[in-house]
DNA sequence: TCAAATCCCATTGACGCCCAATAATGCCCA
DNA sequence: TGGGCATTATTGGGCGTCAATGGGATTTGA
């Protein structure tokens, strides 16, 4: 189980700092990280937050841009311009910065997404906005390549 | 018999702890499952339930889509943020977590329906409003069949 | 020097782990 | 076939541990 996994909405105390929910500092321990770094999502009010690895991830997604357009450039910038190191103090808290409630817009609390290797933070409210448009997406993708009906309860399983 | 089969609805106790039927406690030692993977259904109001394959499907199948692309990310939102691993007490219960309360409702009883290779768990009152919904579509699509194909002798169907 | 960040300690409550009691089930034997 | 026995499932609850939280004290840095 080294996965970030599940949904977890945690508050920010009246010094501005907030837990990590326990899961995921098992993970954090459990991949090895000793820092996190937060990165602004490109079109959504969130933040990646991960290990060395997601830097990684996000450069080879900037490599998959052809170098010459500009919109290579434009990723790179506000990837490395705006990115943040996250450390956690002694209990396992962040402090929610400027950096973070700028992007997110989060106010008294937070919410924690797994998403497998790493993680995101987002305001609650707009988090659920989200997911609701992704559920919506995805049940449409489904109903689209519909080729086996079960019972009804169609849930696209790989099998 | 390594399958999750038939129904049954159990009390959560005080301490919001449902014991998993024994059958399916029988078929998820049969399959080596040291924890539960749960994952909120897209259009009802359930949880699928099955061992860490069934992630690990879900995981491959992402694998296949371009990293880049919404598809992708969009998958990987949905089974990592509204996905959880389960763990059973010595006893073989469960903690009826506010994951599993916010997506079926379930105040103090839940329905284990057996799925073949995993399971799904319920609301009861949703489960019953389902399963009718369920049967009707099937009797509708059957009996579309037998008009199509002039059998005439429409079955009476036992409700 | 002031404000903010960090460390440290205390409190609260939830959860995991354990043991016990009761109910349900299947099995064996007469 | 029926009753008695043994095993297991289901439940209830005690207790210790740890996560989450609050707040005072201390350090850092502008």
């Amino acid at each position: 189980m080294d996965r970030f996994l599940s949904t977890a909405v945690m508050n920010i105390d009246a010094k501005g700092r907030v837990s990590v929910p326990g899961r995921f500092r098992q993970v954090i321990m459990a991949r090895g990280y000793q820092e996190l770094y937060a990165l602004r999502c490109l079109d959504i009010p969130a933040l990646d937050v991960g290990g060395p690895d997601l830097l990684d991830a996000y450069e080879a997604r900037i490599a998959s841009e052809d170098p010459f357009l500009q919109t290579a450039d434009d990723m790179s910038f506000f990837i490395h311009g705006d990115g943040d190191f996250l450390k956690m103090d002694s209990e396992g808290r962040l402090q929610v910065s400027d950096f973070i409630r700028a992007h997110t817009h989060v106010a008294d609390q937070i919410a924690f997404v797994g998403r497998g290797k790493h993680f995101q933070v987002w305001e609650p409210e707009r988090l659920s906005d989200y997911s609701a448009d992704v559920r919506a997406r995805l049940l449409k993708l489904r109903q689209a390549k519909l080729v086996q009906t079960g019972s009804g309860a169609v849930q696209g399983e790989p099998e």
